[in-house]
DNA sequence: GTCTATAAAGTGATAGAC
DNA sequence: GTCTATCACTTTATAGAC
């Protein structure tokens, strides 16, 4: 549970915050340093004082969501693998370590859970250039490990069907986190207002099910040995 | 099988053509009108004698895609319809009706295969204020038949349930449509460079099976009377 | 229809006073 | 660290000549 804050002078975080708000809300590209700094209270010239540049202060921005996502991601794989030695981590438990991070659960900031889900798929539907090199290290560095793990848990899934499985399953989040409100309106409502966490549970089950798909499933012991615990 | 292009002068064309090109690459935000005159060789005060503006010509481009991909939408499902008079349309083939307009294999602009569904992906990404009212309505107007559809396909599926199934698909195309190159590198070419095609078999594989996660399939008879024809 | 010229406003960045 | 003033551009849009 690291604290998404590293210690910053009181302004410096006041423009981080701003920042993170209006990117939230209206994308990257759509902000500028004035906006930044008015919303902030701030001068106009301490974005450039204390990020270096506009691209400074993105980076920045992009980099204090990802890494603790990053982080959060591999410590929940490592749990899990504790937590179940020598065997295979049951597919629902690796898709929700793969992506509570990016929901806003486990760690917030000052954004309310909407904006901080919007701005975290603003970020990981940042293309190739937009993002920086080591942010996309970072990224890569979870999906490897979790390709592994999804690969364990289902062995016979061809390598290349996982990737683009576990690509579709991506697309599925990032547009959950992006898009809940156009949902809301498209329905016409219907489409209810559950909570993250009841989303997530929805989004699990769907996500488990087009990874499995074609996969035998042993003939249903519904209460099998190792099921009996902790899940 | 329309054509894309709609009867327009020759220069409207071009910086139409122009346009579509950039926003393909680079998305809505990052181009300007001067980039656009620019590279349809024509004089900077074209764009807004043609379009009244740079957002006129941004909703031009916007609905010569959403329109065709809507009414082909439609076609499809209403051919899907006529195909399994008064049975239940097979989940895989509403999918592919749903899915396959986007994907630039049915009709083709000027734009590279690869451009066309980036640029689709870009504009079914967009958020609410900078969709046009218009083209949001067709987007609604597909939404709900398909949706009426797909509870006919899955009846055991709560209606909230399958809205939510059916939005974390919707993200899975689009950022298939979006993010081809980015999986490419991330996998380290071990995504393969299969066809648009194969791509879709694989996405409705997948998606079908979330869909219809936990409902009940009847006992495999692998050769049923609805099965033997057509599909 | 196409062009030049220009208006009016906004952009990121910085020098230099405090 | 903070501020003002300003530079050097770029942006969309338009008026008016051809």
């Amino acid at each position: 549970m690291r604290e998404i804050k590293l210690s910053q002078s009181e302004p410096k975080r006041k423009l981080l915050d701003a920042a993170e708000q209006l990117f939230a809300e209206r994308g990257f590209e759509a902000v500028s340093v004035r906006d930044v700094t008015q919303l902030a209270k701030a001068n106009v010239a301490a974005v450039n004082y204390h990020f270096g540049s506009r691209e400074g202060m993105i980076a920045l921005v992009i980099s204090r969501y990802v890494t603790p996502i990053h982080e959060e991601r591999i410590a929940r794989l490592d749990a899990l693998e504790k937590k179940w030695p020598g065997k295979v981590v049951p597919l629902e438990e690796l898709i929700d370590a793969f992506v509570r991070p990016l929901a806003g659960t486990v760690r917030k900031s000052d954004l309310s859970e909407q904006l901080f889900c919007k701005l975290v798929g603003r970020i990981f539907s940042l293309q190739g250039e937009a993002l920086p090199p080591a942010v996309e290290e970072q990224m890569k560095v979870s999906i490897d490990r979790f390709m592994k793990a999804f690969a364990k848990a289902l062995p016979t899934v061809p390598s290349e069907e996982l990737i683009w499985r576990t690509h579709f399953m991506a697309g599925g989040v990032i547009h959950m986190l992006l898009n809940q409100e156009m949902l809301h309106r498209l329905s016409g409502g219907a489409s209810g207002t559950p909570t993250m966490e009841g989303i997530l549970a929805r989004f699990i089950r769907f996500a488990a099910a087009g990874l499995r798909e074609g996969v035998e499933v042993e003939p249903t012991p519904k209460k099998g040995p190792q099921a009996t615990f902790d899940f």
